[in-house]
DNA sequence: CGATTCGTTGACATGCTTCAAACTTCGTGG
DNA sequence: CCACGAAGTTTGAAGCATGTCAACGAATCG
């Protein structure tokens, strides 16, 4: 709890790099305070009214690049929040392919869907050093939280949606700046910079997660830098037409 | 509270047609046996432990075709369960057009998606004819259900996977196949046939809930019955190599 | 320093969309 | 009850966006 006291108080606030450069976002750490749980931190609601808040710190501890969360399959015992890095999350169908789901940034929640029985539903990896917060579910009906559990499921759902509005709508173009942009306004949401972003995940799982080749992410990105629209270089993105970039995204299910 | 009882000891069982013409599956009634809602319907659940149980059975008259249950932006005040006919799941994305998110048949659970500040998170109308049973958010956290709720979140959470992994990997072919694979396993599930389907939603709404133009749908089911696969007229759809259609369909997320 | 992974670019193939038109079914009012 | 119009479904032809295959350069790692 001596860990857990220091996430709770911890009064860091989001550096930005302010070279002209692209901005180094990770990884790096939130307060409680920028938490991605409806006003004032799950974790902390859940903290406050427990006995044994030793519990919740226990994964607190660093993740190296490359390592799961958690697995599908696994017991599903916990909700995750990112503290720091980012984490991908995804599943394997029955034909052995993967299928990207989601990436999660510092303050967002993750690790949702899973039941007794069948435990986890998907597989959760860092893409970079990370850390995790984990909320024990056995917490949960002990308190008067499960409206607030309900709001994190409803912003995984719209999440989930939005997802399905662009694969079943967009074209490549769509998908491309609606990926950026909702990546620009999650970061400036936590008080990151909106025009720099370093994308800690590879062509690869973008292409996966936005259903397409890898190719055309690629082609794609490079079309934007042409068209003046970003600037890009490996994982590194600037951002030069915000709004331009939000007119390409198109619909948005919020 | 009449009308609730008769829901709760309703012993009707689902009624088979036996002909050899394409059975009609809808309007229809269940029980509450056979509902989504993992092992002892939540309707159950809530109306043991409440005090006022008229207030759950409320909305429980048919509704006509065509007609929504609610729409976006409604106050999220309870989740909904199809007792006859079928429920399509939608929202208008911010460009004005309409995103299919699922179809849901007698016994299923739809509408957890909402908070409280914003309201629905997406529209449900009825295909047919229907009847819906409400459960009032406010039941929920007064009793030790949480863990249930989570269970249906993660069900419905599951559905999307799975939608996403059709929209991202799959070609026409594997979508349909897909999807009528699914409808039958769904009323299969239900103790309904599974070979003889009758699709209570348009061309139009299957495309958009696909990610395909109509005609890409009408030409798909066309030359799966070429194949011997299914035998298709308007909405009757007989399954006749169930086995083949898994296989064309592919992937799934479980 | 070599090997491997990652990202980019080009040429070609193709599955799906779009556009157009005809047919069928259904609802509505005469 | 029939007539008419609207909506739903099917089919054909053509264009195009994206996938696939292939090769190369750049960065990373042991």
């Amino acid at each position: 709890m001596a860990a857990l006291n220091k996430v709770r108080i911890e009064p860091v606030a989001p550096v930005q790099t302010k070279s002209a450069s692209v901005t180094r976002l990770s990884p790096q750490t939130v307060s409680c305070q920028v938490c991605d749980a409806m006003g004032g931190c799950l974790v902390e609601q859940v903290l406050h009214s427990h006995k044994q808040p030793d519990r919740t710190s226990k994964s607190n501890r660093g993740i190296k690049a490359s390592e799961h969360v958690f697995r599908e399959g696994d017991d599903f015992n916990s909700f995750c929040v990112v503290r720091s890095g980012s984490i991908k999350s995804y599943l394997i169908s029955n034909d052995g392919e993967e299928q990207v789901l989601g990436f999660y940034l510092p303050g967002e929640v993750f690790g949702l869907d899973g039941s007794a029985i069948q435990g986890r539903m998907s597989s959760a990896i860092t893409l970079e050093t990370s850390t995790v917060c984990r909320l024990p579910i056995e917490d949960i009906d002990d308190n008067g939280i499960s409206k607030q559990l309900l709001n994190l499921t409803a912003s995984q759902l719209q999440r989930d949606h939005n997802l399905v509005l662009m694969l079943a709508r967009k074209d490549a173009d769509g998908r491309l700046a609606s990926f950026l942009f909702d990546l620009s306004r999650r970061y400036k949401s936590r008080g990151y910079s909106a025009e720099a972003i370093n994308l800690s995940m590879s062509r690869q799982d973008i292409g996966n997660y936005l259903g397409l080749a890898v190719e055309t992410v690629s082609r794609t990105l490079t079309r934007f830098q042409e068209s003046g629209l970003i600037k890009v270089h490996r994982r590194a993105v600037e951002i030069h037409d915000l709004k331009n970039l939000q007119n390409i995204a198109g619909a948005q299910a919020w």
